[in-house]
This record gives structure tokens, C-alpha cells and sequence, in this order.
DNA sequence: GATGAATGAGACTTCATTCAT
DNA sequence: TATGAATGAAGTCTCATTCAT
């Protein structure tokens, strides 16, 4: 039971988060400044350290919750109902999307845990959510597999797989030119690897047959 | 031709970006400093200003250096004459062996160019050198579609497939705890859906056959 | 009507500008450091930055704080009842006065123009105040002109004319050892031609007449 | 007597001094560096400092140079054949021109000696051939008052109020937007006041007549 | 004698964090 | 509780001067 009190400290909390999340999706986390999240939040600088111990602690309440949301979308877009094939369609969307709008937390979390910035205490919750999205995933998986639907792999291991697969194809999206608009084709992309692999069946290997 | 005056200022330059290398591997490239890199490097810190104009350029300079050499290296290990399932094997294992060690950079670059603080000219070199990291491997699978051993499918599409699946499967490395060390667990996997894909052949869309 | 808060602020701002004001008389713009201006302002050096952009900002508002004080000076001292003698007496005065302890100001702000490190917005504000003390000083010798008492001259060109005559003396007195001390000798000697001129009424030119 | 090498040292100190002030005309010391003279020179940097021993040096050498080439003119140009009119018209023409293409030495040197960054020797120097061109100015002057041509004043503070009158001139003209091109109205502005002073003749002091 | 690579002090500026009100 | 003024460490970069070749 919360009192009051705590229930309104929380809910602060989720308007300064709210704000620093609509400036992180535009630029960097070391581009942003506490006072730039003060003020979106609308709220003194000093202020928003009585809510957070570092600009870190920010950060990380920031990624929780977009964590926390795209694991609510996953069990809402994949009820167990739903076919595996029509699943997994869902769940390369909601990762698709998600990434497309948070993907630039990641690149400054890595960089943050490079450098020892993060606190082991914030970065355990965060890996904590991201266990349980590639738990959630896993699940869809596994029915897939017990349908005869999927190739009989481990669970988890595809569900890694397919979260790397949307990771992947996010980040060149960055490196490279701006993807941006050809959504359609990079999710047709995505299907087409997951359907077909890249080499074809009854292949063998060695030295090149007509060399 | 050029002069030895030229020659020596060349490998000065790479010898700053070896040493810079050397701590982007340890640290991120903001946690670095300019000091950092002169120690490093043993120089003053006045000197790199001399070779390079900014922090930044310091880093496009290692970024292209270990692109080339990563480009280098797909030449040789990947040669005409080798099957395409083999030079792919190859091409797998040196882009993963490539982003497990350099890996680190990207997240910056990616900061960078999100905030706009990477020249233009400077991002258009490196840009250059995906590229031709991905027509080279493009090439590889030219000739397999050639041979009929890859599925017929565009190859600078599937070249840029493979990456993605590389780089999603260490940034993901990086964002959990240290997988360090399954290095065969992790090409394995990458080959698995290389050769099948995710969804079993035959099986068709639509609502969940046994519910 | 300006908030409290404004008002502080520019308070703070003026104690900053007094402060680089007193350096300033004694050093030059260029060897006067911001941490310089802080300590003698009792601010640390980042509380400068809220006050003011850049080092050529506080200069620049220095600079505007003192033409303000001419200008007002001028008109308390040299009022529309006061025979024009006697104004231009003391503007005479003041203006001498004045580029004895600013005059220092001005070689900093003919550098920075040269150079173009003086932002255009910042130039103009002092432009203007320079323009103003032009015209203040324009209209006592109208008034001169009105009763008679100057030469039918046009009175701005008369304005400028006692502005480059005093800077010239000041700035003739900087070059050359120090003339400090003299003041009435100087003033004298600015009289002397303000009232005679230095050719003889009647002469004509060409060769010498007993040559 | 001094020897062949001592000569030529002379002559490569002269050519550096003479890109120096090539330099110097369009910037300000401070704006340019000890590279832009060594490569305007067509020395090396370090060459430089065998024929000089500091920056400041370079610029003491360079304003020495224009001074005595103020000087020749000046004997050049006010012989003592000439009418003292006709020589003081060519006085202040040279002096025009002079202060015209090199004024942006003198802030300079003012900052210099205000922050005792110049060797009390090289400035010693300077003080020098300032005196003498006082001196020569005086000696018009003189020849004036002694033809009964200028007003019996102290030659010497004439020659100075001249000198004061030209600085200003240029210094305002600095100040003030870009008053480059009327030259012929800058020049007739002095004349005018060196002929007539500003107060009519016969003026008296006190409240003003008509109040 | 000539060179320019090397140096490092020191300049300006930013920004996360603290603290008095 | 809310604030934003104050702070100062730390960062990048410049440039006069030195020195080994």
C-alpha cells in the first residue's frame, strides 16, 4: 500500500520521464542537458533532483519505461490466440517501431556501461525488462514450434535472434543514408530471411563445383 | 609519389590513430579525452592538432583505418576461386570478429551524426567505406546466386541482411551481460538462420490451425 | 515595468560589468581573463555565462555602461541655458576626461572590429550610443551657430571634429610617455585651436615671400 | 664598417619585417600569428627567431620601419624652399596617409605598453623616432611662426596638436562605420580648422546674450 | 643557417550538481 | 517542496617558443 504522498512523488517521476523521452528521441542523451529536460518537463533544474539522484538515473527510468511499454504491447498484440505466424508478424512490428523510436537510447547505454557510468543497481532493472521482452517473445515461439509452425530451434534462441535481426537492420538504418519512409521494404526484408534463410536447401560445402 | 615530409606525416597519423584505437576499444569515444590519446600516443597535446583538427576527425581517421583494414581482409579471405558457401563462412566469421573488437565506435558515430556534430565531409569518407564493405560482400553473393546456391534473391539486399544480422547479434552482446566467450554459440546461431530461415516451408498464414 | 527577478539580474550585470571595468582601465581587454573578471566580480567563472555569452559580450556592455554615463553627463552638463562657450567648455571636459580612464576601451574595440571577433548585434548597441553622443555634442554647437558665436560651420562635421581632437590628444598622450598630470596644459592646448585655429587670418599661399 | 654577413642579416630581417607589416595593415597583431609571417616571409617558423626574439620584437622592428619611411617623407616632402603653407598642407597629407594604412599598429603598441608586454628597450626606440618626427613637424612649424604665417605659439605643441588632430581623424574614422573613400572630405575637415579654430573672433565668455 | 615538429600553458566555454531562499 | 543562481572541474583548441636535424 503507497500513501499518497508516494503516489504523486511517482507521478512527477512519470512527467519528467515523459519529457526527457520526447527529447531523446530527437537527439543523443549527452546531447541533451538536465536543464533542456527541466524545462520540458516544466519544472525547476533543481528540482528534478528531487526526483533522481543523476541525469544517469533519468536516463535509465527513461528506458525502463518505453521497456515496460513495448512488453505490454507485445502480450496485447500476441495473445496466445492469435496464430504464430500472425504473432510474429506483430512482434517484428512492435520491435520494428520501437527501435525506430527509441533505438538512440541504446547506443548511450552501451556507452554508459562501457564506461562505468551507469550504476549496477539501474542497469539490473533494465536488463531485468529486457530478459522478460525476450522471455514474451520466446513464448510466441515456442507455440510456433509446438504447432509444427517454426523450425524446431530453441525458443530463446530465436527469440535473440530475432530481436538482433531488428537491431541490426535499425542501427545500418542510421549508419547509413536516411532509410527513413521505406518502412514496408525493410519489414519485407526482415520476412524474408525469417522465412527463407539465405542458402538454398540440399546445398553442400567445399571448394566451388565449377572452378 | 609522395614525399618523405608526406610519408612521415602518414604514419605520425596512424600511429595517433592506433594509440586513439587502442583506448576507443576500452572506452567510449566521449570518455576519452584529447589528453588521453597524446599520452597515449606520447606526444603533447598540441601535437595531434598538428596531424588532425578536431577530436572528431581523430575518430573518422580510426574508424576508416579499421574499415579498410576490415575491407582488406573480406578481399583476401574471400577470393573468387573459394565456393560461396565457404567465403560466406568467412565473411560471417571476419565482420564478427570486426564488430566485437570495434563494435564500441559505432554507438558514437551514430551520436554524432543523430547530433549533427560529425562534419559532413568527414561522415562522407567512412559512408564511402560501408559502402564498399558492402559491395564486396555483395560479390559473394553474386556468385553464389550464380552457382544456384543461394536463393535468387537481389544481392546487395542480402549483403545488407547479413550485416545487420552481425551487428544486431553484438549490440545485443553488448547490451546484456557479457557473452563473452560463446563466440561459437553465437555463429552457430547467425548460420542456423542463415540456412533455414525461421518458418518452416509449407506452412501458410491465417488464424491458428488447432485452436 | 520589469519583474524582480529582472531587475536582480541586471543588477548582477552591472556588478559584473563594474568589476571588468576596473580591469579593464588597468589592463588591456586581451590580458584580462574571464576567471580575471569573475574573482574581481566575487562570482565564479561559470556564473559569468549566465550573464553574459561570451568574454566580448561583458566588453561590450562595459563599454556601453561608460558611453551611457558620457552621454548622460553631457546633457546634465551642458544644457540648453548654458551659453555655448561655456558647453562646449565642458564638454571639452568631460570628453577629455572620459577617454583618460576608458580610453583603453577603444584600441580593444578597433581590434576586435578589424578582426570581425566582435559580433555585428553587439557593434551596433555601441554604434548607436556613439552616434547619440555625436548628436548631443551637434547640438550645443548649434546653438553656438544659432547665436553667432561659432563659425557657420556644419555642426555635426564641428562635432566630430572636437571628438578627434580630444581622442588624438589622449590617444598621443598613451603613445608617448606618460603626460599624466598635465591635464590643464592639455586642455589649454585644445583651447588654443578650438579658438584660433593655427593658420593667421590673411595669409596666402604659395612660395615663401621672402625666400 | 660592418661586414658582408652582418649586411645580409640585415637584409633578410628587413624582408621579414616588410611581410610583417603587409600583414599587419590588414590585421591586428594580435590576429596574426608568428606562422602568417614566416610563411608571407617565405622563412620557416623557426627561422624567424634567429633574427628575432619574440613576436613582439617583429612588430617594434615593423613599426620602426614605417616611421623612418614617415620620416624621409616628411623631409622629402616639406623641404625648407617650400611656403610653411604649402608645407603644412603636405605634412598633413602624409600624415593622413600615414595613419591611414598603418593606425592599426598604434592600439596595438597602446595595449603592449599597457600591459608591459614590450621590452621597455624596443619601445625606447619607437619613443625615438616619434620625437623625431615631432621634431621635423615642429621645424614647419618654426619657419611658420617665423614668416609670421601661423600663430605665434610653442612650435612644438603645434606640431603635436597637428599630430593629435590626424590621429583622431583616423581613429574615429575606425570607430565609426567605414568612412573610407572621402578622404578629400576628411582632409578639408582638418584644413578648415586648422584655418579658423571653431569660435569666432571677438567672442565673448559668460550666460548666454540672448537668454 | 634553416626548418617545422613538438610542446604545454592557458584561453574560453559548458554543464551536472549543490544549496540558500 | 520548488527553485534557479552559483559553482568549478573538465573539455577542446591555439599559438608563441624551443630544439633536434
Amino acid at each position: 500500500m503507497i500513501s499518497r504522498r508516494e503516489r504523486e512523488k511517482d507521478f512527477k517521476k512519470q512527467l519528467i520521464v515523459e519529457a526527457a523521452n520526447r527529447l531523446f528521441s530527437k537527439r543523443s542523451f549527452e546531447a541533451v542537458t538536465v536543464e533542456d529536460i527541466a524545462r520540458a518537463a516544466e519544472f525547476g533544474k533543481g528540482t528534478l533532483y528531487q526526483y533522481f539522484g543523476s541525469k544517469e538515473e533519468i536516463f535509465s527510468y527513461a528506458l525502463e519505461t518505453v521497456l515496460n511499454r513495448l512488453c505490454a504491447s507485445i502480450e496485447k498484440e500476441c495473445p496466445a490466440d492469435l496464430t504464430p505466424r500472425a504473432a510474429l508478424n506483430n512482434l517484428i512490428t512492435l520491435n520494428y517501431r520501437f527501435y525506430k523510436k527509441y533505438g538512440h537510447l541504446f547506443p548511450s547505454l552501451l556507452r554508459m556501461k562501457l564506461d562505468g557510468s551507469l550504476n549496477i543497481g539501474l542497469y539490473t532493472e533494465i536488463e531485468t525488462l529486457i530478459k522478460r521482452r525476450t522471455s514474451l517473445t520466446a513464448q510466441v515461439f515456442e507455440r510456433g514450434i509446438r504447432d509444427k509452425v517454426f523450425i524446431a530451434a530453441d525458443s530463446y534462441k530465436l527469440a535473440r535472434l530475432l530481436n538482433k535481426l531488428v537491431i541490426g537492420l535499425i542501427f545500418e538504418g542510421f549508419e547509413m543514408k536516411a532509410t527513413d519512409g521505406n518502412v514496408e521494404k525493410d519489414l519485407e526484408l526482415i520476412k524474408l530471411i525469417v522465412s527463407n534463410g539465405i542458402i538454398l536447401k540440399g546445398e553442400t560445402n567445399g571448394r566451388n563445383a565449377n572452378s
